[in-house]
DNA sequence: ATCCACAACGATATAATGTATCCTCCCGGC
DNA sequence: GCCGGGAGGATACATTATATCGTTGTGGAT
């Protein structure tokens, strides 16, 4: 079975235990986010997907089902660049969620999401506890220049 | 001298130093920036602006200028709000710049703006260089609850 | 099987944020 | 005084996002 097929399998089990489903609207943003070779925009999601389906969905829609991909961690939100990217752990285990950072190519455009180390972790803790702070997400982007490129 | 004039002469300063001008409108819109007790969104400073001044200006005049002060490191831009706020070390020497984190509150949207430590910047370029990665803008916007708030 | 409640979606309007383009003005150096 | 370029004005438009209310459809309770 494809690497998307036991995606989308996955994230269709997770929202069952959410009470919430995997529509077939939403199905459709999600695979074409996991083929997508770079993050795309909510308007350039809404493009492709309404490219590939006769009946066209208004972008209030793509919004919605966007919040939704990512609030069940299925999809990230890239806030420096107000684009969404699939999960790449969407076919592993759920204890990466929440704990991981991006790296974005500012050549490419390609992003790595990678788990946050327990060391980096428990750094930016201390970093910004002493501040009196307590951290609540995790999501953190970074721009440079990846191997690749350089 | 007040906080803020300091702040507004070295500013016209560091600006000459770079062949450039603090005119007046830019000196303006610093200004409200520094006397602000939260971040500003564009049009919320282009308001508050205006409001003070008998000629209007436009909004493409406000990127303009935001533009400016965050080059020259007046002002930064956070991304996670699309919002701006005053350069924190405005009055102290430039050896912070490009080397800071912000702190922002989800509460009361306090930002607290803070120099990053050899040892975090280390373990950052550590981890990134790990992946292949040369990191290139060092600006990390971490969300959480203040110490106040708590 | 029917009905209900609620999740999901459609339709429409509009807000908020940001950029492109071209022109004018003005300051500083020659 | 002239000229070159920095700065800003005017205008239009692109992009991103949200508000609101109505409709549909699915699953569970009865």
């Amino acid at each position: 079975m494809s690497y998307i097929e036991t995606a989308l399998l996955k994230a269709e089990r997770r929202c069952q235990e959410q009470g919430s489903r995997l529509t077939a609207r939403r199905r459709q943003v999600l695979r074409t986010l996991i083929e997508a070779s770079e993050p795309l925009s909510a308007y350039g999601l809404l493009e492709i997907c309404n490219a590939e389906s006769s009946d066209a969905m208004p972008a209030m829609s793509m919004y919605r089902i966007l919040d939704f991909l990512v609030e069940q961690q299925l999809a990230h939100r890239l806030v420096s660049s107000k684009k969404y990217i699939a999960c790449a752990h969407i076919n592993c285990c759920s204890k990466h969620f929440r704990r991981t950072h991006f790296l974005i190519c500012d050549e490419c455009s390609q992003v790595r999401e990678v788990e946050m180390s327990e060391e980096m972790m428990a750094s930016l803790n201390g970093i910004a506890g002493a501040e009196g702070f307590r951290l609540s997400s995790h999501q953190l982007e970074f721009s440079g220049v990846c191997g690749e490129c350089r």
